[in-house]
RNA sequence: GAUUCCGUAGCUCAGCUGGUAGAGCAAUACACUUUUAAUGUAUGGGCCCUGGGUUCGAAUCCCAGCGGAAUCACCA
C-alpha cells in the first residue's frame, strides 16, 4: 500500500511510530505488562492512595498544559487518569510528556500505566499516574462515540455493515455490543453446567459428514481430495448423538455448529449453532419439564431474572410453561377440529382460512400451514406446542395414544420456535419405511427430503434404549434473552458478501490505449488488436496479461480464433 | 427473489428547483497544573460508491451495476 492511499490521520500515525523509534521507543513491545488491577474493580472499591498497574486502550485525552486526563479502556470498563508533567518529568527534559504524550500518542494506542487511585476535585475516581509505558501503537482512528452529561451518545458507530464487518471496531467504541457477547458466553456456561450437574456428557462428533442427516435443509458440499468423495458440512448432528446412545451412553449433549446452503436474514445465517441433548429412558413429558427447568435457570444466570424483554413483548421464562396440543391450538384460534380430517378436508378449510394451497401439499404440511399461519405468532410466553402430525416428523416416535401423531414438541417463545423435542423413534423399522417415504417426497420434487443414512439404521437396529432428544437454536434463545431482533447482533462475525478491492489500478500508456481499443470495439479479434500496435513482443504480452489479471480484459477462444473482450 | 430506503472527510450527518463541497467530533499548531461531550484561537483533510446518459455545467436529474438496511416471499 502506498503512502498516497493512506488518510492525513493515517499517515501522521506513521510518523509518529517513526518518532518513537527514534526517540528508542519500541511501538511493539515484547515484555509482558505486570497488570494487577482492572478499571471497574478500582472504580466499584475505591481505596484511597491504592498502588496499582493497568493496561488497556487510551480512548480520550484532555490536554490542560502541564497536567492532562486520559481515559483508559481495559476489558472491564474504563477509568480515568491523571498525567502531571513535572512529575513523570522531574528532570529539565519534558520529552516524556511534551513529546510521547502530548503528540506520538494517539486515541486508540495501548498504554501501561503504574500511579496511585485518587479523585479528583469533581469526585472522578482516577488514577494519577507515576509511569506509563506504550505497550502498542494503533495506525488506524477509531471512530469515537461520545456521551454527553445527559447520557446522550454522540457520532455513535452505527452503520450494520461496518460494524458487522469490523467487529473489532464495534467490539472496542460500543459497550453494548459487548455485554450481548458477554451474556451469549454466560448462557453457554450455564447450559453446560446444568446438564454436567445432571450427569450428561458432551461430546463431539463430525462436522464433515458423508451423509448430511438428520434435518431436511440443503447442504454445503466439499471434496475430500484423498478419498476422492464429496463430502457435506453437517445441517444437524442428530443421528451421531443417536449413535451414541446406542453405543450405551445414558446422556450426551453438543453445541453444534450447523451449515444451510440456504437464504440469509434477519434470523437466519449459513452457520449457525444449535445444543441438541439426548436422554434415555426419557420421553417427551420428561423432556418438557427438563426444558423449562434449563430455561429458567439460563435465564437467570444470563440476566439475573427469568423476565426478558423482547420488542415489544415481555416474556417470563420462569417454569413451568403452558403446553397445548397443535390439535388445541388450531381449534384456539381457529374453530376448527384437524382430528381425523381427510386430506381434501383439510386443504378446503385451510383454503377457506385464506392459506393458499396446492395439490403437492400432504395432510401434515397442510396441518403445519394452518398452524404456521394461524396460531404460531399468538404464543409470546414460552409454550409447548406438542402432538405435530406423523408426516411432518420422520425422526419421531408415533404418538402412544394416536397413530396419526408422533410424540413431539416445539417450545415457542414470542411467536417462534425456539427448541424441538422428540420421544425419539427407536424402531428400525419404522425409521426406514419413513425414510423411505421421504425419498417418495423427494421424487414428487421436495427438494428438502430427508437423506437415507444407512448406517444410521443398522445401529436402530442393533438396538437403541427410549430416547428423549431437544434441540434448542442458540442464536435464537441469545436473542431473546439480550433484546436484539437480528442474529446478525448475536454473532461475532456474521456472513456478509465479501468486500470488493476498489484499488484503482494503475495503466501505462500501452496498457490505456489497447484497453481503449477494445473498449470502442467492445470486443475485437486479437490478431487484429495485435497488429494495431507496433511494439515488441514482450511488451505486448505484459500489457494484455496486466488487463486481464485485472479483469478488465479477458480473451476466449471462439471456433480457433482468438477474442478479446472487455469485462463486465 | 420482489419492493422501498440508504451510500458525501477517520466517525456521525447537512447539502434546496442542477451553478466553486459544509458542520460537529477526530486530526494538526499554539495557549492552559484536577478536567470530563474540557475550553479558546488558527489550520489541514473529499475518486461526493462505481460506470454510463441528459446538460454549457451533475454530489444533486435519468439508467445500469456494486454494497448495506428494512418489509414481504422462500427456506427451518
Amino acid at each position: 500500500m502506498s503512502l498516497q492511499e493512506l488518510s492525513e490521520q493515517e499517515i501522521l500515525r506513521r510518523e509518529s511510530l517513526q518518532k518513537l523509534r527514534q526517540l528508542g521507543i519500541d511501538p511493539y513491545p515484547a515484555a509482558l505488562y505486570p497488570v494487577d488491577a482492572f478499571a471497574a474493580q478500582i472504580k466499584d472499591n475505591f481505596e484511597d492512595g491504592k498502588q496499582v498497574c493497568l493496561a488497556g486502550r487510551m480512548l480520550s485525552q484532555r490536554i490542560m498544559g502541564k497536567a492532562s486526563f486520559a481515559e483508559i479502556q481495559d476489558a472491564s470498563g474504563r477509568i480515568q487518569v491523571y498525567f502531571n508533567r513535572d512529575e513523570l518529568c522531574p528532570t529539565e527534559d519534558k520529552t516524556l510528556y511534551n513529546e510521547v504524550f502530548k503528540k506520538l500518542l494517539d486515541l486508540g494506542d495501548f498504554l501501561g500505566v503504574k500511579g496511585y487511585v485518587f479523585k479528583t476535585q469533581v469526585g472522578e475516581i482516577s488514577v494519577h499516574v507515576t509511569e506509563f509505558q506504550l505497550l502498542s501503537k494503533s495506525l488506524r482512528p477509531l471512530p469515537l462515540p461520545k456521551t454527553d452529561a445527559s447520557g446522550v451518545v454522540h457520532d455513535a458507530f452505527t452503520d450494520p455493515e461496518l460494524r458487522y464487518r469490523q467487529r473489532y471496531v464495534d467490539l472496542v467504541v460500543n459497550r453494548q455490543v459487548k455485554d450481548v457477547f458477554i451474556k451469549r458466553t454466560k448462557l453457554f456456561n450455564a447450559m453446560r453446567d446444568f446438564f454436567n450437574r445432571a450427569g450428561y456428557m458432551e461430546v463431539e462428533t463430525p462436522i464433515l459428514q458423508a451423509i448430511p442427516g438428520g434435518a431436511s435443509a440443503r447442504p454445503f458440499i466439499t471434496h475430500h481430495n484423498a478419498l476422492d468423495i464429496p463430502l457435506y458440512m453437517r445441517i444437524a448432528n442428530e443421528l451421531y448423538l443417536k449413535r451414541l446412545i446406542v453405543g450405551g451412553f445414558d446422556g450426551v449433549y453438543e453445541f453444534s455448529k450447523n451449515f444451510r446452503n440456504e437464504g440469509m436474514d434477519r434470523t437466519h445465517n449459513p452457520e449457525f449453532t444449535a445444543m441438541e441433548i439426548y436422554v434415555a429412558y426419557k420421553d417427551y413429558n420428561w423432556m418438557m419439564e427438563f426444558t423449562e427447568q434449563l430455561l429458567e435457570h439460563c435465564a437467570m444466570a444470563v440476566n439475573g431474572t427469568t423476565i426478558a424483554t423482547f420488542g415489544e413483548h415481555t416474556i417470563d421464562f420462569k417454569a413451568p410453561y403452558k403446553r397445548v396440543t397443535m390439535r388445541q391450538a388450531i381449534i384456539d384460534f381457529t374453530g376448527f377440529d384437524i382430528h381425523q380430517k381427510t386430506e381434501e378436508e383439510l386443504r378446503s378449510a385451510a383454503q377457506s382460512m385464506g392459506i393458499e394451497v396446492d395439490q403437492s401439499m400432504g395432510k401434515g404440511k397442510l396441518i403445519d400451514e394452518i398452524f404456521g399461519e394461524k396460531c404460531e405468532g399468538n404464543y409470546i410466553q414460552p409454550t409447548f406446542i406438542t402432538d405435530y402430525p406423523k408426516e411432518m416428523s420422520p425422526l419421531c416416535k408415533v404418538h402412544r395414544d394416536d397413530s396419526s401423531l408422533t410424540e413431539r414438541f416445539e417450545l415457542m417463545v414470542c411467536g417462534k420456535e425456539v427448541a424441538n423435542a422428540y420421544s425419539e423413534l427407536n424402531d428400525p423399522i419404522d425409521q426406514r419405511e419413513r425414510f423411505e417415504e421421504q425419498l417418495k417426497l423427494q421424487e414428487r420434487g421436495d427438494d428438502e427430503a430427508m437423506f437415507i443414512d444407512q448406517d444410521f439404521l443398522r445401529a436402530l437396529e442393533y438396538g437403541m434404549p427410549p430416547t428423549s432428544g431437544l434441540g434448542i437454536g442458540m442464536d435464537r434463545l441469545i436473542m431473546y434473552l439480550t433484546n436484539n431482533p437480528s442474529i446478525q447482533e448475536v454473532l461475532f462475525f456474521p456472513q456478509m458478501r465479501p468486500e470488493i478491492q476498489s484499488s484503482k489500478v494503475q495503466l501505462n500508456d500501452t496498457e490505456g490505449a489497447i484497453l481503449k481499443m477494445v473498449q470502442e470495439q467492445k470486443q475485437i479479434e486479437l490478431s487484429t488488436l495485435r497488429a494495431a500496435f507496433d511494439i515488441s513482443n514482450k511488451l505486448w504480452d505484459t500489457s494484455l496479461k496486466t488487463l486481464t489479471k485485472n479483469q478488465l480484459v479477458s480473451v476466449f477462444k471462439e471456433q480457433d480464433t482468438l477474442i478479446v473482450k472487455i469485462v463486465g
